[in-house]
DNA sequence: GGAGAAATTGAAAATGACAATCAGAAAGCT
DNA sequence: AGCTTTCTGATTGTCATTTTCAATTTCTCC
């Protein structure tokens, strides 16, 4: 199994992009990088190790991180994208509190199969799927009791 | 069964707004029209009959349609919010064509059901959910092929 | 029916996330 | 090293959405 270093430095090369320090620097902090973060959250924490990298430099990075597989971008419907190293071997979907943002990873192979069945039921040819279950975590929930 | 106008009302009077004739008219285009429209697809059609309601007014008005319950905002992730009627006895997902922009609703009682299996699993109390399905319709698919 | 308080309207401007621009800098091929 | 191409980062542009504000409309209470 390729680790994400490889399938990026090979996207490089396959595109005839070129290595950077600023890229390096980026892949790593990404890498190191708690999952769910905007490229803003990433541009800050960057900033204070290495002020001279810029936004744009960390957005484009980013993107190209999505493009070659090893980055999700997701949408909460908050007008901001965030992204996620992405495992290959492991997909996911996300429960979303809608009061404190506490994230949870959840898998439902069940439901992944039920999808085929309805991509299958409309003749649809499935690329990729967004699901979020929004609502509240266990803290906020007992909280709003009181 | 209450229906969307009296849902509507209640809701203004409940909040003391005012009924305005603008208001109206807009609900009465919103809910002639077909599904999965953004405030700009709506101003436009407005427009021709009512060429003095606003662009700010129309979106000001889904957004109190939305708080209500009367409609839902649904994100595709192309930068347009759209809007559709709520039939609270119709829950339904989407499958988006990432070609020509084809939606279809669909339903799937047993995917519903797992959600709430995942969420009794991480104790959280789900208020809404976003499930989505982007890929090719079978026309689109199709003419891929050649 | 009409005065007064409060909400609404619509044109215009502001906002904010994201994307594009461009001149100077860096990378990589030979 | 020289040369070509890509990259960088500050700035600017874009576009949907939201806010502003003065004028207007609605609703309540006489």
């Amino acid at each position: 199994m390729m680790d994400q270093m490889t399938i990026f430095s090979d996207y490089i090369r396959s595109k005839g992009l070129k290595n950077t320090c600023q890229r390096k620097t980026i892949l790593e902090a990404f890498l190191a990088s708690k999952s769910h973060f905007s490229t803003e959250d990433l541009y800050l924490k960057l900033r204070k190790q290495h002020p001279n990298i810029g936004y744009a430099t960390v957005h484009r990075t980013l993107k190209l991180f999505a493009e070659c597989g090893i980055a999700s971008e997701l949408d909460f419907g908050d007008g901001q994208t965030r992204f996620e190293p992405l495992d290959i071997n492991q997909h996911h979907d996300h429960l979303v509190c809608t009061n404190c943002g506490l994230i949870v990873e959840f898998t439902e192979p069940r439901i992944e199969k039920l999808q085929e069945q309805v991509a299958a039921r409309y003749n649809f040819k499935i690329e990729r799927h967004r699901h979020e279950l929004y609502g509240l975590c266990p803290k906020c929930a007992k909280a709003q009791l009181v």
